[in-house]
DNA sequence: GCGGATACTGTTAGCGCCTATCATTTGTTA
DNA sequence: TAACAAATGATAGGCGCTAACAGTATCCGC
């Protein structure tokens, strides 16, 4: 019902499957739970796994690495696809923000205070962080070339990869604002604002 | 003359002074060297303090992490200061637009080839983009102080925020497109171009 | 110069993340 | 139930990085 992995609920499978998907949540959950209780850096991965009542290989088997654990989520196929379906004679930027609008109203209604709360957590968490970066990065190419292909740029797609990569930032950006507002605003709102600086505060200035 | 930190030769010193720059140089100068030999990973600072005479401890004396041999430089205030000695009727983009133009002119006509190198090195390697993400974090919230003391923006600072970021998007995607293209182009005209992105193509979408 | 305060360096030991190898247990399938 | 495959655990080790202590080189007042 929760958790970073959700939007897809598993129907039952085979009993060896069941407990593989028993005890990755086990393990994320006892991590959540001790990262936020004691910090993450002081958090050791043996002792999520003596939480989680397995051996220290076997979290590795689980997460490649202990930053996974906080980190992974399957968020990005979602907003490619909502930018691949939309109409073809809006321009670049407000399709990025409609498929984004509507990504984030999903995962926000179903898991504001989840979101928040993991958010926090990576924000305040220099090597989550850089993680974070990483996945953004992947993200900007994902959304340059879903924008990209139907385009008609020639300058070798860096048009449609500076403003994939802007809008990126504009996320980035209204994210920790949010957070650092302890959650009083609405995340889409300061996402819509940060677009309308996009569009406004930048387009103001040409020349 | 060269190296990353350079932009600035240090007079004669006492002597003590004078063997701490000289045995941090000779780290940094085998640390590259290595790294560009055989890789950044499989580099270890065993390998680089023995290659610099020097014990593996006190490579940490000098570089607080393995990442810092290659990451640390001084670029930052010299953009900051740039933007607070702009006119003040210059729209924000155009005041970072021209400061970051005038830095990085200067960097890169002393040092191109050791620029592109190294950028070259930090793309490809995980760990040390990571540090760069970190470091132009660190450059938004600059920018965005420096442009937010004086506007007339209202919303806590979002539009100056997002602003710096777009920025900061710009020149970073830039740069990639530079070592991407293995230094053909020119870094100051892309960095032209992807500005250009930010105020047409963006400003072309109001609504 | 000389002696003491000061700073730099090296050695050892250790923690934590992560990997490889191999034996053991557990679930699946014929 | 027997043969097979998959998941787990134990051991050992590399690497980044830190702490504590001892040794050595520079600096400074005499």
């Amino acid at each position: 019902m929760a958790g970073p992995t959700a939007l897809k609920s598993s129907p039952a499978a085979s009993l060896r499957e069941r407990k593989k998907s028993q005890t990755r949540q086990a393990i994320q959950r006892e991590a959540l739970r001790l990262f936020l209780e004691k910090g993450y850096e002081a958090t050791s991965v043996g002792e999520i796994a003596a939480a989680a009542g397995v051996s220290p290989m076997t979290f590795f088997r689980y997460f490649p690495t202990k930053e996974d654990v906080v980190i992974s989520d399957d968020y990005d196929p979602l907003v490619v696809e909502m930018i691949a379906t939309r109409p073809a004679g809006e321009p670049a930027l407000t399709r990025v923000r409609r498929a984004v609008a509507d990504g984030l109203a999903r995962i926000y209604a179903a898991d504001r205070e989840a979101l928040l709360v993991r958010m926090r957590l990576i924000l305040s968490t220099p090597a989550l962080r850089a993680r974070l970066w990483e996945q953004q990065s992947a993200g900007v190419k994902l959304i340059a070339s879903a924008l990209g292909s139907r385009a008609g740029w020639e300058d070798g797609g860096l048009a449609s990869r500076v403003t994939a990569a802007a809008c990126i930032a504009a996320i980035t950006t209204a994210t920790e604002a949010w957070v650092e507002g302890g959650g009083r605003e609405e995340l889409p709102q300061l996402v819509e604002q940060a677009f309308d600086v996009l569009c406004r505060e930048l387009g103001a200035s040409n020349g």
